[in-house]
RNA sequence: GCGCCUGUGGUGAAAUUGGUAGACACGCCAGACUUAGGAUCUGGUGCUUUGCGGCGUGUAGGUUCGAGUCCUAUCAGGCGCACCA
């Protein structure tokens, strides 16, 4: 009997569903495991080879768990919210809805014919209001928290307005959008708007008036991570600096703890590298200059505080507030310019042109340490948005103050023994620090780090600082806050509305606020909010629900939110609505999240390392601070997939004909190569008929072959439409079905490593299963198994298999069971005796590969029960022993070879014929061997004398 | 510039973690069965040499009885951050 993989695999997707083999729930009697798949944006190009390689993995992964015994949670479902899903309804002139809702159908027939174990009970998709529900809920608690930076907690706000009616701002330790002074009378005295103005400086969500990055081609703005070198991540559209007013998530404050959070988790250290870069933790010294001839100061940082004897000059940005301070009236005309200039600089030009630039402010400021008056300049090398905005520069050790100097003849002062800065600056943190104070000069001050290491002198420096309160240590972060609102309207609504221009949150049990119907949906180059269009869009305090436009009197109905929230915000908490995703009480259930926890396995791309997987801990800490999420960081364990690439195919034009020419033959004609749809190809063999009918322009085309072929070239490009190289899961699993699809995406090489997707070589994998079938079935369609005593050769045949693939599979090296699995079937089918029990396990062993095949086996082999319920095999080292054994010998634990002699030998006699190298033989030789040891795993320590 | 990762046949890749490098698969070569084959089966396949042998894990050193694996330097490719003070 032909092994029929479509046949089976149709009949085992309906019986999966009709049994809800897949369904999981709650059960305290059972070891709970999580696996999850970071969830797809359903876009309207349909899955790709690419998309399935994760899900594969950490099927295989989530059946492997369940057949040991664990409860195993492998939730999806559906980002739908955000822009891809947006910028498509667009391109199609549809409700974005409505494409969304076609594209999850599509992608959902797509993933059924792989075969997942997924629960689709618990599906979840941002966009309906049940989950937004719980986004919705989540804004308003971080509405309603400060950050307290004592408990390093989050905490509700109303603590904080006890603690200003008590003592006002005096002794404040918390998180805050910049430092306000105030008494508990002067807080009295504000109105409810002051109130609610000085609170919005410390909420977790707050309305901040800030830079942001507006990107006009996309009418909305973007978080940082969605901006990738001056232009958008979503269609490479330029992205400009704009001062406006919007929501944002106060994730700085959460900055110590994202980066101590890494510590603990399972993931991989390149990972775990690019958070901490995007964190940027940076430890160093505020120090306060006072303005010369004015009673104004103002405060750098620096991280090396070892240079205040070498500084020459100061730099503000052009965006800070002191610029109009220090500005002087002569030189007013100059630094206007200069800010003009700069503001119409765009990033993306600032990174291309790095000339340097600049103007002198006409100020100078006091350095502490030398008593020196520098001169401040302003130039757009500082970044405003970092520090204080405003740096001391010590040319002869930073080569960005180098170059400014060197434009500028600004002088150079070297502060460390020996280097040589007549060229270039001396950046490293090494050395003995000199000319701190400088020979000859006064000192204005009673201290010096002459003599030290640079170490040293940046130590000695902060201990000065905090002494002597010229400035303190500070730790600074890159990390920023979240932009948290998009001018858009396919996204969650923000349950907001405004009285006296000032946000307040809708009642909680009024929660979902649904996303209204619109006349326009598109986007506006100048940012109005679609939502600006909706007509029932107003809230009604007095009943408590939505209601007209019409009806605003900003008395009792008050305006609502027109923003909504970003892509980012509907994936910050998925994994723990999946625990419990019909409660319409709770996020999740405490009960249940108690019993889920966390996720143990999560499997995703790394284009998500600085966002969502940033905003996701972030979100998850917050939760986790009130006790909605039981563990703080949410992803235990951390798998990136690696991206597959496409493989172009070539076909060879000659010019100003409709010939076609072989690869082989190309070089002998002027040529030009044309992309060919892969999906016509095989093996790199082009299948003319098919390429005739492609395009009509090649209805006639001639060719001229090598050997009676067509070869085509090829490259490794993108996956994409235009080059013809996007392989469908479809198209694979209808030619050679479900399951040589996933041992093939796995058997391509190690699932962390990118590569190009090749098609060739999935017969190998085809032709594996086929001889797994053909174990069972003979080709007169004979059922082969018998009951019968296992012999030696096929126990340790599936010994050698169970032990392998348990271990291949806990390290994900998916690729090299298969192979192993190849092997085993080899050897059994050359043994020719098919003992029922040997060929049950090998069954259960392939499961978590090749679903379909393992069912359909399962039960030929008699079972009424599904294979997901069967056991994993233990794997009995007995039936491993070799008929010559291998010792692997080590003297005093530290060199070590490899020795054969026979299994059956009572004892074994070092002899010096069986070395494996005579110098071994001589190192051993005349030396007196004192003890023998015999450790697991048949290594032998022989300790000599 | 700083940080992280990776370099092994014609190709994808293995290597019990310091012990016979190239498992397994693709491709290729030869053969068998076939009217035919993008089917199936068998054997071969790192390079070099007629052969014995020699050489081989980006390059150059080092540690070791022994190195793809550890150390140092260097080259190449990939990724992250980047006027972040």
């Amino acid at each position: 009997m032909e092994y029929n993989f479509r046949e089976i695999e149709k009949k085992w997707h309906k019986k999966w569903v009709e049994n809800k083999t897949y369904k999981v729930t709650e059960d305290e009697n059972k070891k709970k495991f999580y696996v999850l798949n970071m969830f797809p944006y359903p876009s309207g190009a349909g899955l790709h080879v690419g998309h399935p390689l994760g899900y594969i993995a950490s099927d295989i992964y989530a059946r492997y768990k369940r057949l040991q015994g664990y409860n195993v949670l492998n939730p999806m479902g559906y980002d739908a919210y955000g822009l891809p899903a947006e910028q498509y309804a667009i391109q199609t002139g549809q409700h974005p809805a409505v494409t969304t809702a076609a594209n999850i159908k599509r992608y959902r027939e797509q993933l059924d014919k792989i075969g997942f174990c997924f629960d689709w009970d618990r599906e979840v998709r941002t966009c309906e209001p049940n989950y937004y529900h719980w986004t919705q809920w989540a804004f308003q608690k971080m509405f309603d928290s400060y950050y307290c930076n004592e408990k390093k907690q989050a905490r509700p706000i109303k603590e904080l307005i006890e603690k200003f009616e008590k003592q006002g701002s005096v002794n404040l330790d918390v998180a805050c959008s910049e430092e306000i002074s105030f008494t508990a009378d002067e807080w009295k005295a504000m109105n409810e708007k002051q109130q609610q103005e000085i609170l919005m400086n410390y909420r977790i969500a707050y309305l901040g008036e800030t830079m942001v990055n507006w990107c006009p081609a996309l009418g909305t703005v973007l978080a940082n991570d969605e901006v990738v070198d001056g232009v958008s991540e979503r269609g490479g559209h330029p992205v400009v600096q704009k001062k406006m007013r919007q929501w944002c998530l106060r994730v700085s404050a959460y900055a110590q703890r994202l980066l101590d959070g890494l510590d603990h988790i399972n993931w991989t250290d390149s990972l775990k590298e690019t958070q901490r870069n995007w964190i940027g933790r940076s430890e160093g010294t505020e120090v306060e200059f006072h303005i010369k001839d004015s009673d104004k100061s103002f405060t750098i940082f620096t991280t090396r505080a070892d240079t205040m004897f070498g500084v020459t000059f100061m730099v503000l940005a052009p965006e800070s507030e002191l610029v109009e301070t220090v500005t002087t009236p002569e030189q007013k005309a100059e630094v206007d310019a200069y800010l003009e200039a700069t503001k119409k600089r765009t990033e993306r030009e600032r990174i291309a042109d790095r000339r340097v630039t600049g103007v002198f402010s006409g100020s100078y400021a006091i350095n502490p340490f030398t008593g020196e008056a520098n001169p401040i300049w302003i130039s757009d090398y500082v970044l405003a948005g970092y520090g204080t905005g405003a740096i001391m520069a010590v040319p002869a050790h930073d080569s960005r103050d180098y170059a400014f100097a060197k434009h500028f003849n600004l002088p150079i002062i070297p502060l460390i023994e020996g280097c040589d800065v007549s060229e270039e600056s001396f950046d490293a943190k090494e050395g003995i620090v000199t000319n701190s104070p400088r020979q000859g000069v006064t000192p204005y001050i009673d201290f010096s780090l002459n003599g030290l290491t640079v170490k040293e002198a940046i130590a000695a420096t902060k201990k000065y600082v905090q002494e002597h309160k010229l400035g303190r240590v500070k730790v600074n972060f890159r990390l920023r806050d979240a932009i948290f609102s998009r001018q858009r309207y396919w996204g969650e609504p923000f349950p907001v509305y405004y009285k006296d221009n000032m946000p307040y949150m809708i009642p909680e049990n009024c929660l979902p606020l649904e996303l209204p119907e619109v006349s326009k949906f598109l986007p506006t180059e100048t940012g109005e909010p679609p939502l600006g269009h909706a007509e029932i869009w107003a809230w009604d305090t007095v009943n408590n629900r939505i209601t007209e436009n019409k009806y605003i009197d900003n008395k009792t109905i008050f305006p609502l939110e027109l923003n909504t929230m970003p892509g980012f915000a509907g994936s910050s908490a998925y994994y723990l609505r999946y625990m419990d995703p019909h409660n319409n009480q709770a996020l999740v259930d405490p009960k249940i999240d108690a019993y889920w926890q966390n996720v143990d396995l999560y499997v995703g791309g790394t284009e998500h390392a600085t966002g969502h997987l940033i905003y996701s801990r972030f979100w998850n800490k917050f939760l986790f601070d009130y006790g909605y999420s039981c563990k703080e960081e949410p992803f235990e364990k951390l798998v990136n997939q690696g991206m597959i690439q496409g493989r172009s195919n070539f076909v060879y034009r000659i010019k100003d004909t409709n010939t076609f020419v072989s690869l082989g033959l190309k070089n002998q004609y002027d040529t030009t190569p044309l992309h060919v749809d892969v999906n016509i190809v095989t093996n790199d063999i082009l299948d003319l008929e098919a390429f005739k009918n492609w395009r009509p322009e090649y209805n006639n085309a001639e060719f001229i072959l090598e050997d009676g072929k067509y070869i085509c070239g090829w490259a490794i490009e993108k996956m994409s439409k235009s080059m013809f190289n996007v392989v469908n899961p479809d198209m694979i699993v209808e030619k050679f079905g479900a399951d040589t699809l996933r041992l093939y995406e796995m058997f391509l090489g190690p699932v962390e490593q990118s590569k190009p997707w090749d098609t060739n070589g999935i017969d190998g994998c085809h032709r594996f299963l086929k001889k797994f079938w053909g174990l069972f079935y003979n080709r007169e369609g004979e059922f082969l198994p018998i009951e019968k005593e296992a012999e030696k050769a096929e126990l340790k045949s599936l010994h050698k298999l169970i032990k392998k693939v348990s271990i291949d599979i806990e390290n994900f090296s998916y690729n090299t069971s298969i192979s192993a699995f190849m092997i085993c079937t080899n050897e059994l089918s050359q043994m020719k005796c098919r003992t029922k029990s040997v060929l049950e396990q090998l069954v259960v062993l392939i499961a978590p590969f090749a679903p379909h095949i393992a069912e359909e086996l399962w039960e030929k082999l008699g079972h009424d029960t599904t294979v997901c319920d069967a056991q994993w095999p233990e794997f009995n080292e007995q039936y491993l022993t070799e008929d010559n054994m291998t010792l692997s010998i080590s003297f005093n634990g530290k060199t070590r070879f490899t020795l054969n002699f026979p299994a059956d030998a009572d004892n074994a006699t070092i002899e010096k014929s069986v070395l494996a190298d005579e110098q071994t033989a001589k190192y051993i030789e005349g030396k007196q061997i004192i003890k023998v040891i015999i450790v697991p795993k048949r290594i032998v320590n022989i300790v000599l004398k």
